[in-house]
DNA sequence: CTAGTTGCAAATCATTTGCACTTGC
DNA sequence: GCAAGTGCAAATGATTTGCAACTAG
């Protein structure tokens, strides 16, 4: 809510360009942003927003761990807020949809396996991809509309 | 080690570039390249090439069947021979070590965690990033070597 | 012969950076 | 006031592409 306090708390002066970025951030309707996204978003909102800003803002953001970066398929850079409890993620391939998990067992067993070829784990990335339930029930209708006869 | 064959298997022309390029895939000293890697490999031997026809190769490789793209962490894709057995991969942050394995259990929970989430799977990547045990033992040398006293 | 390939140079795309100006504290 | 932050335009780095010359089948 207070995003001046949010700012401040991480070492970060409180600036209109980060307000405004912040606020994309915690809107609520998606969790999980490009660069672009964040800068389209103040556009059609009406916000003046420099996209050179917001990368630099981004990266800022993820220094001070207010922000989590991603690397799903493809070219960009995904951000979504940190919310303190580490999950991975699990993408549709068809609409970008993004949905997190957790899993005891699939954390247990990385640890497990790095000791075993001798590793410290310092990092780890597991993202599935996918069609989601939405995507597969369209995929059949269209199948059903343009089917011959 | 028929190269000729194993091209025209997976329905390429038998080039001179393309045979150079899988000759340094199959070389054996290490299993994951860059384009990059593949091209200083080849001047290094003395052998002309040029690094658009390594990518446009690779992406070649890739559609065919021949190697499998990965994105490990920064900027470039890392390209393997495609052994045909599924494996994930642990990286060192340090030297660049990548190394293979394969484990059921997450195979099977990844499935599960989709199929309860509501997706489909087509593909997931798994990444593991570390030190492996070389690097932690050059960097606790060093430790000692400049510890003060 | 001729469609597929290559080399070269120029283009792309996401992201970064230099610099002069502006703003937060 | 002054260091930190921003906008703009130009630079970057990995990868791709247009095109004319070249080769595999």
């Amino acid at each position: 809510m207070d995003r001046d306090k949010e700012l401040r708390e991480v070492g970060l002066r409180v600036t209109v360009p980060r307000l405004k970025i912040l606020r994309v951030l915690e809107a609520g309707a998606r969790r999980h942003f490009c660069a672009e996204d964040i800068y389209r978003a103040l556009l059609d909102e009406g916000e003046e927003i420099n996209l050179a800003t917001v990368y630099r803002v981004l990266t800022q953001f993820e220094a001070a761990g207010l922000v989590t970066r991603h690397k799903f398929a493809g070219t960009h850079s995904s951000f979504e807020i940190d919310s303190g409890q580490h999950h991975d993620h699990i993408v549709c391939v068809r609409c970008g949809r993004v949905d997190e998990f957790v899993d005891k067992t699939i954390e247990a067993r990385q640890e497990e396996i790095a000791r075993r070829i001798g590793y410290e784990i310092t990092d780890h990335a597991l993202y599935l991809y996918g069609i989601c339930a939405k995507c597969r029930v369209e995929g059949e209708q269209e199948r059903i509309e343009t089917a011959p006869g």
